[in-house]
RNA sequence: GGAGAGGUGGCCGAGUGGUUAAAGGCAGCAGACUGUAAAUCUGCCCGCGCAAGCGUACGCUGGUUCGAAUCCAGCCCUCUCCA
């Protein structure tokens, strides 16, 4: 019972661009969280915990072994340690805050919560305007409301974790097939209705790889093979993040599979997974 | 054959006598990460060295100069145009 914790591949819009599994697979196990979300509705790490715990709770009343498969390791760790409960940010203050230019939200933060603006780097956008809605919106900076932490699992499951992390010649020719096919299968056309929706470009949809680079294409301004080499350019930036993340930020005693992954190597994986468990 | 333009670090591309191991971009490498995270951001990046520093380096060879990627000569190569 494959559960879904990759934050591109909830979203329906993009099934072959964010390399959502193919109805064939889906077919050999049941997957859940995958395309179940509108495009046009962000989902944040706290959403898809609150979804996957539901999924995993349900599972586990059927008797049933869920197996979290995704990338997005803000979303794991939010589901395994929970999170600050900050409340949901008035919609108001949001649309305000991104809409206004780095400058005067970084000068707005330094007044409201010096010591985040502080700590955080001048030129990081998403941070700097989190931190600053945070106050605005709730009266409480960030710090304060990380002195919490709600609705983690980790305590109540028994939990088997395996982190892949492929040598990075192997990962990043992977990545450039992958993108590659996903012409193949259709990603422009994808891409195309997307574009047609005209929904917000900030939306976490619009921001999925190979959407920016398609869509320069759609429009005219780039070839298709230019647009082709971005994507997959894009795709190796990406991995080689969540090699990072991977890598550092899930507990030390998380086992690493760094094999390539063919098929004979799966097998060790597999061993590996049961020495551990 | 003639007329132009040009050859710079893995690639692209600035730089026209010193403050230049050589702007900037890309690629590569490393890292951060608490609610839109497939996001956002940071550092390194000729070689050796912890560093000071040393050694190499702007097509090749030679020259001018206190000093050259930058000026001069010859040579090699590339591109455009005319034959």
């Amino acid at each position: 019972m494959i559960v879904n914790a990759d934050s591109a591949q909830i979203y329906r819009d993009l099934p072959i661009l964010s390399a959502a599994p193919r109805a064939d697979e889906r077919a050999r196990a049941e997957h859940r969280l995958y395309g179940v979300q509108d495009g046009a509705l962000p989902c944040s790490a706290a959403d898809w915990a609150a979804m996957a715990r539901n999924e995993i709770g349900e599972l586990h009343a059927y008797g049933r072994t869920p197996i979290l498969v995704g990338g997005t390791g803000l979303y794991l760790r939010t589901l395994l340690d929970g999170i600050a409960p900050v409340p949901a940010i008035d919609p108001a203050v949001r649309e305000r805050v991104r809409a206004a230019p780095l400058e005067d939200n970084r000068g707005k933060l330094d007044r409201l919560d010096p010591k985040a603006a502080a700590r955080l780097n001048p030129a990081d956008t998403s941070r700097i305007n989190r931190a600053l809605e945070v106050i605005l919106s709730t009266g409480r900076t960030l710090a304060e409301w990380h002195q919490q932490r709600e609705g983690g699992i980790a305590g109540e499951v028994e939990l088997r974790p395996l982190i892949l992390l492929p040598p990075r010649k192997w990962l990043y020719a992977r990545c450039d097939e992958r993108f590659a096919r996903m012409i193949d299968e259709g990603a422009v056309g994808e891409v195309e209705a997307l574009l047609a929706r005209r929904l917000n470009p900030n939306l976490p949809v619009m921001r999925a790889i190979g959407v920016a680079e398609l869509s320069g294409y759609l429009l005219g301004k780039t070839a298709l093979d230019a647009a082709i080499g971005a994507g997959q350019q894009a795709t190796r930036r990406y991995a080689k993040r969540q090699y990072t993340w991977f890598a550092h930020q899930p507990p030390a005693d998380w086992p690493r599979f760094k094999e390539a992954l063919d098929l004979d190597r799966l097998g060790d994986a597999l061993a590996l997974l049961r020495a551990n468990g």
